[in-house]
DNA sequence: TAAACTAATTGTAATGATTACAAAGTAAGA
DNA sequence: TCTTACTTTGTAATCATTACAATTAGTTTA
C-alpha cells in the first residue's frame, strides 16, 4: 500500500514536470516507507550507503522541491532541525517533551478557529498549525517495556 | 497599566529569588511596553543605547530565566529567529506569510483537543501551540494606508 | 548524432542564530 | 573582611541551512 503511495507521489512529480532522479526517488521512498518524521540529516545518513556521493545539499534541495508540489510538509522547530512529514491526509501532532517522539492524531473541525481568526483580524487565512505537548506513556513510566 | 504589569513581573522575579539587575529590568520593561513579539536581537539592539556594554549573551541568558518563571513564552520558528511574548493571558497568533506580522487573537476551548489527543495517544498533556497563517489586510491590499 | 541548452547534483564555503565557556564584576552572608 | 554564589561580558564554537560555482546528466534542436 505504501507502494501505491510512492507511485502516486512519483506521478505528482511527473505531472508537475519534475524529473525523477535516482536521488529523488530514494528520498521520496524513504519519506513514504519510514512512517516517521525524519530530519534532513536522518534522510541523508540513511541513504549514505546507497548513495555514497550524494550531497546533503541535494537532500535539502529536493525536500524543497517536494514541498513545492505539496508532497511533504516541513515541521520547523526553533532549537533543533526541521522535520519532514509525507502528506497523506490532514492530521496533527503530539510531541513528547522528554524524548521528542512525534505521534500523529486526528481532530476534526479546526476550520472554525480559522474562521474566527479571519473574522477578528481581517486576515485571509490559508493554513494553521497546531501541536500538543506532553509526556509519552514510556517516558511517564506507565508502560512496561516490551520484552 | 503596563506599569502595573511590569511591577507584577518584578514581583514574580523576587518571589522566585531571581535578582533584579539593571539589565533584567530593562529587558523586562522592553518586553512589557513594546506590545510586539521581539526577537532577541531586536531587544539587544533596542537597549544598546542605554546599555552600550550589554552582551547579547545576557539577553539570551535572561530570556531563559524569564521563561523559567513563566513570565514569557518563546515562539520558535524554523528558518528565522525565535520571538518572545510577554505572558499576560492565553492567546493565539495569526501570522502574515508575506510580511511576518504577528497578531494576537483569542479563542476559547481548545482544551477539548488536548483531551482527545491525550485519550487517543496515552500522553500526559501539558500544553499546546496553535498558529494560523494567512495574509494581513495591508498585504492583501484591502486597506488604504493611513495618511 | 552532435551541438546547445537546461536541470540537477556535488563539494565546499558562508551565514546566522544560539550556546559554551572562561574571566571579571557584583551582591550578600558569615 | 573573607567567602561564596550569582551575573555579566566577550568571544569562540556549534550546527542547521543556504549560497554558489563547477561538474554531470538529460533533453531539445538542427
Ligand atoms: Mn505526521
Ligand atoms: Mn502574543
Ligand atoms: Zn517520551
Ligand atoms: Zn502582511
Amino acid at each position: 500500500m505504501s507502494d501505491v503511495t510512492l507511485r502516486g507521489a512519483l506521478d505528482t512529480l511527473k505531472e508537475n514536470g519534475v524529473r525523477i532522479t535516482p536521488q529523488r526517488h530514494a528520498i521520496l521512498e524513504y519519506l513514504v516507507t519510514s512512517k516517521s518524521h525524519p530530519t534532513a540529516d536522518e534522510i541523508y545518513k540513511s541513504l549514505a550507503s546507497t548513495f555514497p556521493n550524494m550531497s546533503v545539499a541535494t537532500v535539502y534541495n529536493n525536500l524543497r522541491v517536494f514541498q513545492g508540489v505539496n508532497l511533504i510538509k516541513e515541521l520547523p522547530y526553533g532549537d533543533s532541525s526541521s522535520r519532514f512529514d509525507f502528506v497523506t491526509h490532514d492530521h496533527y501532532h503530539i510531541i513528547c517533551t522528554e524524548c521528542d517522539k512525534i505521534v500523529d492524531f486526528h481532530y476534526p473541525g479546526l476550520e472554525e478557529v480559522e474562521h474566527l481568526a479571519s473574522h477578528v483580524t481581517g486576515f485571509q487565512v490559508n493554513a494553521h498549525r497546531m501541536e500538543v505537548y506532553g509526556t509519552c506513556p514510556i517516558c511517564a513510566g506507565n508502560v512496561t517495556e516490551t520484552h
